[in-house]
DNA sequence: CGGTTCTTTGACGAGATTCAATGCCGGTGG
DNA sequence: CCACCGGCATTGAATCTCGTCAAAGAACCG
């Protein structure tokens, strides 16, 4: 759980004894298969799945089957805390990558949030940053267009993934299809080609397969008209609890 | 702060010690007229607006100058409870309809909380419902037609107030224009005023001015997609906090 | 009543989708 | 080791949804 530690401890500092309640929660862990569903749409699920390797993606369909993804999710991330406070889950969790999950009991997470109040501190600001995350989509979606939110999202992608301190700003590999892209920022996997494609001319990445680069960051920024103030990196000294 | 306590009740049982504790919150209230900024992007507030009367939304931004609106917010919603965990915010919030806001100071609703679970795990419940709600608008903008997206809206702001009590699905006003609407399901102002149109052709709403009617609820559920599981407006007696 | 904001409508253009075909890459089994 | 296969990526052409620009009409407010 050391992955989880450090992700929470990116969020609130914790002390020994907050780390050793995280290491001391009861878990099993499995190894899924790319595109596996975790959870459904509905479940009302009594353990809290958490990352431990690998990526994940929240979703949901519509009607005509259409697909949105919401959140692409990186090792360490609780994926299932919502189910600490609400009965039914109300979207799917699947794997985007093989991986590993460990599952942990909500009673025992409830338990030890009651006695490690810095835990959950770290974990309500999770929350509170992924809300922020999903506006910041509903404005990618609602009001850029296609080049532009292909760009967007290649910098929150590098940029949580360099604040997680596994990866570069300028080398990266992505783990998504083009389908996927598509599916996260509303548009279809032809054009998102076509967009990356016209990434491609205009000097802002360069990519083969789907190992990027970004030579000129600042102007890859600028362009995609990304700040990262709504990622709240900075907060582990934020604001006493 | 009655409202307060009617929209957290509906959330989690409250006892008679928590609604006082809530009653005994210090606050000011003021008037404010519409269209007023009550929270700014970058600001670092150390106070929590709570909306007593009138409409409110948060909105961002974009370089071009843009906006997408994020949420509509109702009477007793507590605007800024994201700041007692983030320090600076991420978004702006602006009133829509003339109004009245309480101000609470964050450390007492921070003390509050402490001494109140029932109100605390309220709380929880209403940020993780927000987060879930933000998401079905990814997916309504994402994945959605013009038509569809501005039935789904209507759905889901008519549904809301329904289920605080004030106002009925077959005949409701609605507080924004058509341009509000657009910023909020990434149109334009003239393409909203041609769905809404189409949707009046169809059937599923009439429409003067600002008066809405449903006739045929589940025709429009129908068409809109719309399942209000997303809302969890049964939540009340949920999981043991 | 006059000004302002909001709504409505038309004509035109741009951006994104759809359909369809081809090429590429990695994996699997003979 | 190589041929085959399936999923992904790439590209073109036609179509359609939605945006832009512009103008007129309706509702609202002082």
């Amino acid at each position: 759980m050391d992955v989880v530690i450090n992700k929470l401890d990116r969020l609130h500092v914790l002390d020994p004894d907050d780390r050793a309640a995280i290491r001391a929660l009861p878990y099993s862990v499995s190894r899924v298969k790319a595109q596996q569903r975790i959870v459904g749409t509905g479940d009302i699920p009594s353990t809290c799945p958490i990352l431990l390797d690998g990526f994940a993606f929240r979703s949901n369909l519509v009607t005509n089957g259409n697909r949105q993804i919401f959140s692409f999710h990186v090792p360490g991330d609780l994926l299932g805390i919502q189910q600490l406070s609400l009965l039914h889950a109300d979207h799917s969790i699947h794997t985007l990558t093989d991986g590993e999950i460990a599952t942990v009991p909500l009673s025992d997470l409830r338990a030890m949030l009651k006695q490690r109040p810095a835990v959950a501190e770290a974990i309500r600001r999770d929350v509170l940053i992924e809300a922020s995350i999903f506006r910041e989509w509903i404005l990618n979606i609602g009001r850029r267009d296609g080049a532009t939110r292909v760009a967007h999202m290649l910098c929150e992608f590098v940029t949580r993934r360099v604040a997680s301190g596994s990866g570069r700003l300028e080398r990266f590999e992505v783990p998504m299809s083009q389908e996927q892209i598509a599916d996260a920022t509303g548009l279809t996997g032809v054009h998102v080609n076509r967009m990356l494609k016209k990434l491609g001319d205009m000097k802002l990445i360069r990519r083969i397969n789907r190992h990027y680069e970004i030579s000129n960051w600042s102007a890859m920024q600028r362009f995609a008209g990304f700040d990262p103030l709504y990622l709240h990196l900075g907060i582990r000294n934020g604001p006493v609890a």
